[in-house]
DNA sequence: ATCCTATGCATAGGAATGCGAGGTATTCGA
DNA sequence: TCGAATACCTCGCATTCCTATGCATAGGAT
């Protein structure tokens, strides 16, 4: 199960500290949320290209050993939205609380 | 700004132990939630009618003075559903929140 | 050697969710 | 008397996500 409407905050998240690629986004997202969150490879990529396209990230070809790898670095405008969006999650998910009883 | 998916949950909960009219309920998610959570008539009527349609909610024609007012009762079936969401919730907005920081 | 799994990227089709805009009608206070 | 709040409804659109599918490489098991 996924909550809609969090993934760009979640990828922003993963790419904060250092350039990553879209695979292995999503196996953090998934780790780190300890199985719960799992988006599949068909919301991922698009979801990264849209990024990429709101000037979000910006990507590169990792020439890495072998196969081709497309990297993700955040830039200065994602930065913004990601802390941005860190407020909104906190703002919404206690409201929700709010009523769903216990804070 | 509203959180994707919580709408059939946030109802149900607030027809929890009386039943309640559409415009009412939504009035009560706004109010409850300090202004933050504002679903729109054009969201919430549908979403009553879908609750119904599974069986969670049953409505009844309230015959109070003048306007007439569609009131909506949870079921039992909208209990077990409420619990199991409440749950849901919990789990998955706690796994965001792993992410996003702060616990 | 061959095959399965994991890695890695991508698109297409469809379902679900929510919003805005539009429509209808009543009630109440300024 | 006239506008705001109440009260219900539907349609079209955008967004988000999933499933399915396709392609390709790498590494381990048989």
């Amino acid at each position: 199960m996924n909550l809609r409407g969090t993934l760009p905050t979640l990828i922003l998240e993963a790419i904060e500290r250092e350039p990553n690629h879209g695979y292995s986004i999503a196996q953090r997202i998934k780790k780190r949320s300890r199985g719960v969150l799992d988006f599949k490879e068909g919301t991922l990529y698009p979801a990264l290209h849209k990024l990429e396209n709101e000037g979000l990230v910006t990507s590169y070809e990792g020439a890495e050993k072998g196969r081709p790898r497309r990297y993700y670095r955040i830039t200065e405008a994602g930065l913004a939205v990601l802390a941005n969006d860190r407020a909104e999650w906190r703002k919404v998910s206690g409201a929700v609380n709010l009523i769903l009883g216990e804070a």
